[in-house]
DNA sequence: CGCATGTATCACCATTCGGTGACATTGCAA
DNA sequence: TTGCAATGTCACCGAATGGTGATACATGCG
């Protein structure tokens, strides 16, 4: 009974395999639990192996957070786009982002739980996070917008950043299942909500085709 | 030297003054390290007692959440208030809200930490926080409106809902130091944020008197 | 064959955590 | 004075954390 029958060590799919193994286990890990339970402990339980190999392969949870990063951008970008007609104006431009923005966090529990980290918990190994994010959101935006361009007189980052931040706190507050600043968000919530994003956007960029 | 000098058992302070320094200590604990520290054992640090006492005067973590959170509607209702003229629109009463709620989240670090707290960890432990809030902002606005009302035709609790979350977003990046979505939170960014606002409640709920 | 290299696991370390029981001291009240 | 409840501290527990050798196994190369 002692005898090895089917070895436990040595080599079974590889250095490539269990790197992705271990990536894949990471994104799931912090998507379901949270940066709170993010550790090494947990993340190779998650992978079903010894957390030496995240140490080996990854240099620790630094570079395992890196190895997120750098997929995010892509993820973010992919996860707004949908086949549908280019917007006829800047305020059609940025309700869809927003709108969609708001599902795909919704939707996504890694994104949704990174940009929750970011806020929470501020860190080195945030920054880059924070950063992929960001460019994702700009990448999809110079994909979409053509030669359409803000009104003058608006100052279009900052009232921007204001909207999204809000459908980000939004979208937050639903996966926490929390009502927000007394708005509900179930799907009626939901439904006004994205009422309310249009109202916001065409209030300010008017409803105008500029 | 084994005799007991100046005795380090007994009363001292009696257990409403330690009850009070507990709380300070927690919610010291809290604004300056956030959630992720903040347990029997750092509060006990900080207050300079054992972690017994939290469990004997407030039944454990839960209970001394739930104190932080019977003064956290008070104080984010006088953290708002400030001496000036009412509001003349309704427009105005949200522009107001906003920019303040802005400073109070720059400068009030625990009511910042809790924030941040309801969005990436929550729990049953933060829902009365939540709530307080929450109720907080609500006294506020019932103060000041007077009656003014919002606009017909708008959504105004999903849309106020929307720029809030907004706010208390590029605050929370503010405070962490991090830019957010392209804008940079220095006092020059400060100024674009607010200008901003301005924009956008003036958009949606118009400049006009009503 | 023999041996080095890469792969994967186990065992262990010090530290911290939440939580509990036992004990020393004080002050009030009978 | 005696007794007792309240106050405060200490010591300990099991569990979990991040981190580091040492070891077993497999493979390929000479």
């Amino acid at each position: 009974m002692t005898q090895p029958k089917s070895s436990t060590k040595g080599p079974r799919i590889g250095r490539a395999g269990m790197s992705q193994q271990i990536l894949d286990a990471a994104r799931e890990t912090l998507a379901q639990d949270g940066f709170a339970a993010f550790g090494v402990n947990a993340v190779a339980r998650a992978a079903g192996c010894d957390k030496q190999l995240i140490y080996r392969y990854f240099g620790g949870l630094d570079g395992l957070v890196a190895a997120i990063g750098e997929t995010l951008a892509d993820r973010v970008t992919d996860g707004l786009t949908q086949p549908d007609p280019p917007p006829a104006s800047y305020a059609a431009l940025i309700e869809a982002l927003l709108r969609r923005l708001f599902d795909l966090l919704v939707q996504d529990a890694l994104v949704r739980r990174i940009a929750a980290w970011e806020l929470a918990d501020p860190s080195p190994l945030t920054l880059p996070l924070a950063a992929a994010r960001s460019a994702g959101l700009q990448q999809w935006v110079a994909d979409m917008r053509g030669n359409l361009a803000a009104p003058a007189g608006i100052d279009a980052p900052a009232v921007n950043a204001l909207l999204i931040g809000g459908v980000q706190q939004l979208a937050l507050a639903a996966a926490a299942g929390q009502p927000f600043a007394g708005l509900v968000l179930d799907p009626a919530g939901t439904a006004r909500t994205q009422a309310a994003i249009a109202a916001l956007v065409h209030g300010v960029y008017g409803s105008a085709k500029n």
